[in-house]
DNA sequence: GTCTATATGCGGATAGAC
DNA sequence: GTCTATCCGCATATAGAC
């Protein structure tokens, strides 16, 4: 029972839907392509569940959506960094944007996701694209040579994974994990435990 | 209808539960937990999917076995390589000891899905709980320095993504493709690339 | 030890109103 | 632009026979 007191949030369609995908990344990137349901990223938007199948069509396209998303936003952050000089400390600089862009709930775990999916003719196909887009900025625009870039992104892929376990959940339970991520993630200690707090 | 020419091929319990291990193994590895259907393992382990139910639980209490199964067979493996000698090259022994257990179809990516799922109450729980095993051996009993730590499981993961992204598949048909797999897998390449025919 | 038949619930997608 | 109602298929799990 509607009145005009308590009006349907509209909104342009552009907006809405930057933020269904906000929502939809948040949600892929904790259960996965297969795992996140349509009514979870409905919910997680304040939207109806049709709504969110109506606008991006299929649930693998907003999947694509979410994924390709990710990926500008990733080479974007890295291209300023990459402005802002490219000396010494570059792959320092870069490392460490690449751990603050874990602040976007679910954008480095919904890639992550999308990198196991290798074997889905369109999802994989996509994602090995994107990975490969990277690996060329890494190699062309930012000029790592061939052991910076291999280095980069393996520590990249360690911080993906530590992140997808919720190693940081028992940093001050279990002093194994404490140690582990100590070792794991030198310099980028502090910026993962500060996540902690913000993600429930 | 059945009759005495063709029996049901029976087996005992043991040996029926290793074979649908190893099916499950590949399923998940290839598809996740949630993608993965208990009629897939049950059809690539040549049983009905009921008796995959009955034999286990549930799905996820074949899941959490599959996942123990594998890491047996990590921290097993690794020993092996321990128990060989414990010279400079261990690094690199175990690196290569890694890379073939990717002849295992689906045991490092079934791991690679559990480490995706660290939210997950129970599956997150255990994932953990393997991954800091495996850092455990790796200082405690292999010796390893912080520093060759942290690289080394870097590189695993490395590895599990490329494997994961099915990059190997592009490596004649795309040159970005070849030429990332040859930066990013130097000393590994040939036997990711021997992978190639034996899967599919 | 292993199957067939089936109950049940859930999730993506569609129809159509407002 | 956004919702409610609902269909339909699929996947896990159960019941029970052989």
């Amino acid at each position: 029972m509607r009145t005009e007191a308590e009006p349907i949030p509209r909104m342009r369609a552009e907006d809405r839907r930057e933020l269904v995908l906000e929502a939809a990344t948040g949600v892929f990137g904790e259960f996965g392509y297969f795992g996140a349901t349509t009514d979870q990223i409905a919910k997680a938007a304040g939207v109806s569940q049709p709504y969110v199948v109506r606008m991006f069509g299929t649930k693998e396209q907003l999947f694509l959506d979410v994924l390709q998303r990710a990926l500008d936003r990733l080479l974007e952050t890295f291209r300023g960094v990459l402005a802002q000089g490219a000396g010494e400390d570059l792959g320092l600089r870069m490392g460490t944007a690449y751990v603050e862009l874990l602040t976007d709930r679910g954008l480095l775990l919904s890639l992550m996701h999308g990198f196991a999916m290798g074997s889905d003719p369109v999802i994989g196909a996509v994602t090995r694209d994107g990975f490969l887009q990277v690996y060329k900025f890494l190699r062309e625009e930012a000029g790592f040579t061939p052991e910076q870039v291999r280095m980069f992104i393996a520590n990249g892929m360690l911080v993906n994974t530590l992140v997808g376990l919720r190693m940081s959940d028992e940093y001050d339970t279990n002093p194994l994990a404490k140690e582990c991520l100590c070792v794991a993630l030198p310099e980028k200690l502090e910026l993962v435990l500060a996540l902690r707090e913000s993600q429930r």
